[in-house]
RNA sequence: GCGGAAAUAGCUCAGUUGGUAGAGCAUCAGCUUCCCAAGCUGAGGGUCGCGAGUUCGAAUCUCGUUUUCCGCUCCA
């Protein structure tokens, strides 16, 4: 089977058995958001305790916080999100090129830069040590001639960059005719905007309210908090502070599925730790998150790093963790050195003193960090995709095949099935008798409708790892049998025991145990 | 955002040269059956993505639009 199959089985699949559905579907959908259905709340809701469990449970200096998605609008000024994100592009009509309209103006400066340093160094080497380089440059014809369109252009250029007048921008890659490098040609859309940050407004809109964004990414409302959690928690370096929360941006193309949505959640760790010891501390998690994602038995095979060659403003080193998707090999989890950037921009922006004095050392500093950070939606689709299975099964000389869901215990939506195998004589009573002894700890269905196979390859298609079944001899007996999702071998066990057998096959601590 | 393709029941799909929409599975109500789907009976469910236009008449032809998929592009 070819692996687009696979993933528009999986999409399918989600759909269709209450993992996601499009979001304002009977609206005709709104392009790129989508909706967690009843399993897959359940599904992401396990998944973001097996990750806050890992940070917050495992590590005694890794507290908890959950910040606001609107935020002072400085904030993202200090981020660089503001500049960052508001890069005006157009368009090649004949190359279907995009470019941003800044960029090909900027190259299009540098070349007349070349120009005069091209007349520069000629003249140097004609004249030798007597050539004056500034005297040069106001007398020379041609090199003038080119200062001069340079300035020109450099001054409308600032100006329609200062006030965002991308028409003045439009205007200036033609009267400059710039020309696309691939198709060579003149023939330009309109300049666009692309604000990758949403933004509404705060208060009553009549009487001056406050342009605020929703947020891009949770990060800030930790760095924001850090002087409060460090202080009110008594933390010492190195300490973290972890947070899920969803965040939201206008990308131009969003596709793939959950893979990248405008509106998604992000599971994030900032790691605060000494000046100079932030590159050990960036290979100490880089190896505890492999094995968080390792330990869920995917195949460690289908994991790598890749490294960042080209690093953001804002990091010494960075690195992703790649999942082998049924479209290749994708990030689900970054890990960045941040370094103390964004302490130091909300330090300075903010006016107030973030440092911490390291009694240790006797001195105070702005600490660095190190950054974990991982979108539940994306590791949701990664786990949809790394337990989807068709399966075959013999059964009595019969094939037959099943869809199967092998979800690790702990994270499956519904934990058991309580099945009795006829729906008459007293047996629906005694399953319902057992429903009601376990519902308060796990997540049960309870099924009476059709042929048991039916309703156990119903549960598998969810990925419920365990069908208790009801028969004839429970009712005497007080017995019942567990038949496991991925063999389909059966167990006869007391009912007695059955609230402990689960709890001690869903118990996280087996995931836990393998994380370094 | 550009180019290409697609959209009919919950799902997979039929639907003739334009003449008021069908199947299988699924769902629901019964019956049957002591452990791995597709036994029997019955029922519900679609103004054919949406909006215009052509036509006596449009799921079918034309245009627009929305959404999805595939490429390109973008992704601090």
């Amino acid at each position: 089977m070819a692996q687009e199959d696979v993933f528009k089985k999986l999409v399918a699949h989600c759909k269709e058995y209450g993992f996601v559905f499009p979001s304002s579907e009977i609206y005709d959908g709104l392009a790129a958001v989508y909706d967690y259905g009843q399993h897959g709340v359940e599904l992401k809701n396990n998944i973001k305790k097996y990750w806050w469990d890992s940070m917050i449970l495992l590590h005694e200096n890794v507290v908890g916080l959950d910040s606001s998605i609107f935020m002072h609008p400085t904030i993202w000024k200090a981020s660089g999100h503001v500049d960052a994100f508001n890069d005006p592009l157009i368009d090649n009509k004949d190359s279907k090129k995009r470019y941003r309209a800044d960029v090909l103006i900027e190259d299009y400066l540098g070349k007349i830069e070349d120009k005069i340093l091209k007349e520069v160094t000629k003249a140097r080497k004609r004249f030798g040590d007597s050539f004056d380089e500034k005297v040069f440059r106001e007398t020379n014809g041609r090199v003038l001639e080119h200062q001069k369109q340079f300035d020109t252009v450099h001054t409308r250029y600032a100006k329609a960059m200062n006030d965002m007048d991308l028409n003045e921008l439009r205007q200036i890659i033609i009267d400059c005719e710039i020309v696309c490098p691939v198709s060579g040609t003149k023939n330009w859309t309109e300049v666009r905007q692309f604000n990758l940050m949403f933004s509404t407004e705060m208060g009553s809109t009549s009487e001056g309210a406050l342009k605020v964004y929703l947020r891009p990414e949770t990060a800030q409302g930790i760095f924001v908090n850090y002087l409060n959690v460090q202080k009110t928690g008594r933390m010492k370096i190195p300490f973290g502070i972890a947070q899920i929360g969803k965040a939201f941006r206008n990308e131009i193309v969003a596709r793939q599925f959950i893979f990248r949505m405008r509106e998604f959640e992000q599971m994030e760790m900032q790691f605060f730790v000494r000046p100079g010891s932030e590159l050990q501390w960036f290979e100490t998690w880089k190896a505890t998150r492999m094995s968080w994602h390792k330990a869920l038995g995917f195949g460690d095979e289908n994991y790598r790093f890749h490294e960042h060659e080209k690093l953001a403003h804002y990091a010494n080193a960075a690195v992703d963790i790649e999942y082998r998707f049924p479209f290749g090999f994708k990030e689900v989890e970054g890990i960045h050195s941040r370094t103390n950037f964004d302490l130091s921009q909300h330090q300075k922006f903010s006016g107030k003193k973030i440092q911490y004095f390291d009694p240790e050392l006797n001195e105070s500093y702005t600490p660095y960090v190190v950054e974990t950070s991982i979108g539940v939606d994306r590791m949701f689709l990664q786990i949809m995709a790394a337990c989807y299975c068709e399966e075959t099964v013999e059964n009595d000389g019969k094939t037959d095949t099943r869809v199967v869901l092998k979800f690790p215990p702990a994270l499956a939506p519904v934990k058991l099935a309580i099945l009795p195998l006829m729906k008459k004589d007293g047996l629906p009573e005694k399953a319902r008798e057992i429903m009601n002894e376990l519902k308060f700890d796990f997540n049960c269905q309870y099924d009476e409708k059709d042929t048991i196979g039916k309703r156990y390859r119903r549960q598998d298609a969810i990925g419920t790892p365990f069908c208790v079944t009801v028969d004839y001899q429970s009712v005497e007996d007080n017995c019942v049998t567990i038949r496991y999702r991925d063999t389909m071998l059966q167990e006869r066990v007391s009912i007695d025991k059955l609230h402990d057998i689960i709890a001690e096959k869903i118990n996280p601590k087996v995931l836990f145990s393998k994380i370094v």
